[in-house]
DNA sequence: TACCAGGAGAGCG
DNA sequence: CGCTCTCATGGT
């Protein structure tokens, strides 16, 4: 990936660094923006987030992503692991089963990836997506950031930004405490795996080196998470491109683009889901997914209302 | 006002 | 298994 000719060009001055990620086929609004991360808001033609304790802007141009972080970057490994600059997207999307809807549903959104995320800040919004739309994960997420996060510094035009925070801090806070963050019955789910984690009790980490179903049974003895949610945290923070959410959307793609009226149980349509789209089964759900999204959300319109 | 949101869990037949 | 209900909150 860093050949000669695209060694990646720094610069650096004493408040912030910037460096220009020569990748292709990189549609950084689908990524950031297709409800894998709830961190990210668009800004003047520019993406602003967090990632771990750095503000970070990113551009799309016409060679990759130019990123800009506050302060000195001795090294941007963080940014290329956060981003996967180096998968193999093509590889990605050959592995793909050759049907119709695949084939829409990637032309619809050419270049979307899948993020590697921090395991306990995307466990941690998972929880509170339940039952949520995305705006409103993203409110909750941001209230929680600016009540318990540590302040990230920055240059004094520059909005306040917030570290996640960790899970000894969240175990650290009252269940009222998360709950005037508007997160109603997660509180106490979030507070229980925070304290399950900073306590030591369940090892996160772990999770990565073990077989994907027992990753899955693993997290899935946490309280308020089910299949959906483990799936979610096993694809977008621990690499297993085998996970497939199930949720509404996906559902629906599923049910409408593979089985139209037709009446299919979902233990037929888990299995389906299971089988048919091969080892990046994952990135072929945030593909369906997004296409869902991006093709009836314009502007309103709910999941219920296509049919 | 009524209904629903990238669900999970429990109760029931 | 499959269905139904509840959980809390904000938006349409």
């Amino acid at each position: 990936m860093r050949s000669a000719n695209q060694e990646p060009v720094a610069a650096r001055t004493n408040a912030s660094s910037m460096i220009l990620l020569p990748v292709r086929n990189y549609d950084l609004e689908a990524t950031l923006d297709s409800g894998q991360s709830f961190r990210w808001r668009p800004d003047n033609g520019s993406w602003t987030g967090v990632i771990g304790r750095r503000r970070v802007r990113l551009t799309g141009t016409r060679d990759g992503i130019r990123a800009e972080t506050t302060g000195p970057a001795a090294d941007w490994q963080w940014l290329h692991h956060y981003l996967q600059t180096g998968a193999d997207l093509d590889a990605v999307l050959e592995s793909f089963p050759d049907d119709a809807p695949m084939r829409d549903a990637v032309a619809a959104c050419r270049g979307l990836r899948i993020l590697r995320q921090d395991p306990w800040e995307c466990l941690a919004s998972f929880i509170l997506s339940s039952t949520k739309q995305i705006i409103q994960i993203r409110q909750i997420i941001a209230l929680l950031c600016e009540r318990f996060g540590e302040p990230l510094a920055g240059s004094p035009d520059e909005p306040p930004a917030f570290a996640f925070p960790s899970p000894e801090k969240i175990a650290s806070v009252t269940e009222a405490g998360l709950r005037a963050c508007k997160m109603g019955f997660r509180a106490p789910h979030l507070l229980a795996a925070a304290q399950q984690i900073a306590g030591g009790k369940f090892d996160l980490g772990r999770l990565c080196h073990l077989p994907l179903e027992e990753a899955r049974m693993e997290l899935m003895t946490l309280r308020g998470v089910g299949g959906k949610i483990a799936d979610c945290v096993l694809l977008f923070a621990h690499g297993f491109d085998g996970a497939f959410p199930v949720d509404v959307w996906v559902e629906r793609a599923l049910r409408e683009l593979y089985f139209p009226r037709r009446q299919v149980g979902g233990k037929r349509l888990r299995h389906f889901a299971a089988t048919h789209f091969g080892p990046h089964a994952g990135y072929a759900q945030q593909y369906l997914f997004h296409y869902m999204r991006t093709k009836f959300t314009s502007p309103g319109s709910t999941p219920n209302e296509i049919a």
